[in-house]
DNA sequence: TATGGCTATGTAACTGGTTACATGGCCAAT
DNA sequence: ATTGGCCATGTAACCAGTTACATAGCCATA
């Protein structure tokens, strides 16, 4: 504890003294080497190292107006779902000498907002934001400092900031089209929450159009397992037998597979389990698990990708629109014969 | 507007002349409001307002030595285990004014010392590496820079660095001692890589000191559900029959537990599935899993709360245990009687 | 010998904030 | 009338870098 705290962190002048050259000097060794003397540079470096100089990112941010740093602003890291994007997100910035702050909302937009000053204070250049609803002071914020912003998981051309994501509508029809095709008549719907989720509000929608009235009914959860299982049951409860349930999630889907199994309700024997994801442990359920593929890592790349050389290179993005396509495996099938 | 293209983002200097006062008020308006007249105030607060200023972050931090920007190194986000941590560790740190950046490393010792000389070069002032197993490169980064650093996922008090973290040896003991009381005698254990993951290599030490040579077989496989799938086909091709499987990682047992239903081994009838994690989809699998809970979330809230106090107090963490249990589902039963 | 070009380096002005210290106005107590 | 104190504000130095411009030394050419 002597001197922990009075160790101040060497800066370049002291480098500078201790090398006798110029603060110029240094700085040319750390930001363009070439054009400094070998023997110069050779002594400049090694007293960087003796001192254990490091220079310091707030003073080179003022400078160059850079601070490689980019924001994620997502519902939450507690589901594959996002966190297969994040993770390709991080992993693509990286090549482009970014760093990411990953910041999670609840799916709150004013929780996402307030983050977003936050990240704003803290010096980002960019952002990554989930869906297209947000609050008033988010989209205030980002005209007010024009930070560089694309939008993901839901596609749409016309909207303000650049989207790269999928039609979930198509998503969901692709499904509905599937049980359609199937014969299915008494489905249950199964979805996460509405409010500040706007990818579910659209699968919803659009399996209001794609299937009757008559032929569905429509049960909301938490996404997640557990979410899935509870729902499901009430479902059971509340509208009797079904002969297909659409899982606007997979994470849902599992627990739906899981509570039928142990109702000792056939799948799918008695009852198609559809839904929407494809995560890597749904090619593994019992059965496995028929759902419309939606291209999560694909879409982290493409975004960071478009972010990178919107922020790098001043080239706002034009608007992507991502595969999504039925898998089918071995959780539906068709309806034999009406038994009435 | 006389250069519409050359918008430069509005300085202090910029509002301390709209508004007719110095810089020192601007300032004050920004960090000490108090202090200032009401009147000025509320005229500055227009101006910043109207001309949309937004203080710069790196100015901030070149001043008051603060970026309140904290790092996490860990090995993948593609993974539950990690992603409950890492959504903790976020959520705790926010409460303390900290934004946090995580990096992936996949369990590469090199790629962690390079992405964590990155963070340090963006300035963050404290770190969250997972593991005990780091590059020289990065021990000597820390020792250099005094950077605050915690080390996750292993509990080790005599480490270098305080951990805040769970004994992996103790819960490997306790999934072999179950499988030992339940009687069991031919154990495949699946765990995953060894290199650069010294979490795996506990509990596979532990284990071979729990179990006799003669009573189990090791398999190494990917973490993950794929990875669980195919470790457990090696294990059955290559040595025949067991009558339980130790799953390091509750991924790879739910792999395994898709693959025994797929051929038809019943469990825990013909053989019981242990494992390690306890994530939150381990209670809905079928069978559910008999699993030793990690406590990933905890894990993540006790490393924010002691980083965070250590970077804001200078208080330097002591290691903490964090416990284990075993959780008993219905994957594992005793073997009834011995039939040869 | 004078000129020009090239390389290596130094000087000092910047970046955008914070803040110690100085100043000036106003009012109350001597 | 003088002094003292408080409040609000301004001036300018400072943080740790970058960089435009100046300069000095060296060598080749005219």
């Amino acid at each position: 504890m002597a001197r922990g705290s009075k160790k101040k962190r060497p800066n370049l002048r002291d480098v500078s003294r201790a090398a006798d050259v110029s603060v110029a000097t240094v700085s040319r060794v750390l930001n363009t080497p070439q054009v400094v003397n070998k023997d110069t540079r050779a002594r400049v470096e090694a007293v960087i190292e003796e001192l254990g100089f490091v220079r310091s990112a707030a003073a080179f941010a003022i400078n160059s107006g850079r601070t490689r740093l980019l924001g994620a602003l997502i519902p939450t890291l507690e589901s594959d779902i996002f966190s297969l994007t994040i993770s390709s997100i991080e992993q693509t910035l990286v090549d482009h000498g970014f760093s990411l702050i990953v910041a999670t909302t609840d799916d709150d937009p004013e929780k996402e907002a307030r983050k977003a000053k936050e990240l704003v204070d803290v010096g980002v250049e960019g952002f990554i934001v989930t869906g297209l609803e947000h609050s008033d002071a988010l989209h205030d914020l980002l005209r007010r400092t024009q930070v560089p912003t694309v939008a993901i998981s839901y596609f749409d051309e016309t909207y303000h900031l650049p989207t790269v994501g999928y039609d979930n509508r198509m998503a969901a029809r692709a499904a509905c089209q599937h049980l359609k095709d199937l014969g299915h008549k008494r489905i249950a719907v199964i979805h996460g929450a509405l409010t500040g989720n706007d990818r579910n509000v659209a699968r919803v929608e659009a399996t209001r159009a794609a299937l009757s009235a008559e032929q569905c009914w429509f049960f909301e959860g938490a996404i997640s397992v557990a979410g899935g299982v509870d729902a499901l049951r009430r479902a059971v409860a509340d509208h009797g037998p079904f002969d297909a349930i659409f899982c606007m999630s997979d994470v849902m889907a599992f627990g739906v597979l899981h509570e039928l199994h142990r109702m000792g309700v056939s799948v799918p024997g008695d009852v198609s389990v559809v839904s929407i994801h494809n995560l890597p442990a749904s090619e593994f359920t019992y059965p496995p698990l028929t759902t419309v593929n939606l291209p999560a890592r694909q879409m982290g790349r493409c975004a960071a990708e478009c972010l990178a050389r919107w922020v790098e290179d001043d080239i706002r993005p034009t608007p992507i629109c991502l595969d999504t396509h039925l898998v089918v495996r071995s959780s539906t099938q068709a309806v034999p014969k009406r038994t009435g």
